[in-house]
DNA sequence: CGACACATGTAACACGTTACATGATTTG
DNA sequence: CAAATCATGTAACGTGTTACATGTGTCG
């Protein structure tokens, strides 16, 4: 639900058409998940379904507007105010694969953490990259220094995480691969 | 595509039916991601379809129960060569909120960040919680274990985000808040 | 017997992704 | 003029979610 709440978000101000939303979403999150045109397209139809916005014709040049209604202003509201729940997000691929990795026999799991290890730390290092990039003094990239900064945290977390995997994997799965083959 | 995977990794051992498929995953991911009964049935004649489980008939007791293919081996076995890489995660709604919060004027960006971070922190104290319910010496906790810990790992790289925010923030907005008002 | 868990499946719907079609405008 | 960009839209498909229907077995 976060590109429903995000064009409603950038809705707030003043009615805006379809390209300028996409532009304006990717200039906040500094293009780090490009939004499809398209797919503005069809959550704006969803949104006009639900009474969350509504099409307020064509502006001067001809481009067709959509603007919050009331009930979208409400919903955007309760957006900001309600913390996004842990159990509301999606599963997590990486740790369902190494929970399996660990649970279905005959895996190397300690492979299968080295290279996710290596990925994650040029992962971050591309990302560094992107942030010393950035002007951390232009207001315009604030928004999106955030968003670098999350990922940021989020790999090096990751990598913390694999690397307490590793260190107590071997323990844990002695008994199951004694005597097992691959 | 996390759970087509899941699925195949269960099945590598030998031939298994929908009920056990969703015990084994629930198992293995401690219930985090709690696994809905229809959605194996689903996925399994997609995964059929796709020619990467065959239907080997009923066991003993009637249950229809399904193996891998060659394929969905070969299969399965990219899944575990191939790193998780970042650009393939799912938009972050967390970031999103923020990084919009931060660029359409108005929103008290510090009130949302404090929410959250209060709600974080109790995820925090509730996965911890678990842990410390986890036997860490049950190999068939072992799987379980590491998907608290990379909750908890996860959750404390938010909250260091939520608060490098907080301090960030107040100077990047100063331009835009001044003379503005909610 | 009645309630509950086990077991399989289907139908409807949500969102997200991609590819395609179409036209206007800009620019080399 | 041709190519690229802007702009709007649609159609088809994928996974994931929920609710429903149906039947079997078990246990109090």
């Amino acid at each position: 639900m976060s590109i429903r709440h995000g064009l409603l978000a950038l809705l707030r101000s003043e009615p805006k058409y379809g390209y300028q939303l996409r532009a304006e979403f990717e200039a906040a999150t500094g293009s780090t998940w490009p939004l499809n045109i398209g797919q503005v397209y069809t959550t704006l139809t969803r949104l006009e379904r639900d009474g969350l916005v509504r099409a307020t014709g064509a502006d001067d040049e001809g481009r067709s507007r959509y603007e919050l209604t009331d009930t979208g202003a409400k919903e955007l509201g309760q957006w900001f105010e309600t913390p996004v729940a842990r159990e509301s997000r999606p599963r997590d691929e990486l740790v369902i694969k190494l929970a399996l990795a660990l649970t279905v026999p005959g895996i190397d799991v300690t492979a299968v953490v080295q290279r996710q290890r290596s990925a994650t730390m040029r992962s971050l290092q591309e990302l560094t990259r992107t942030k010393r990039a950035t002007d951390h003094d232009d207001p315009d990239q604030a928004a999106a220094l955030l968003v670098v900064e999350s990922m940021i945290f989020s790999a090096e977390a990751e990598i913390r995480w694999l690397d307490h995997c590793e260190s107590t994997i071997p323990r844990r799965t002695s008994r199951r691969t004694t005597g097992a083959q691959e």
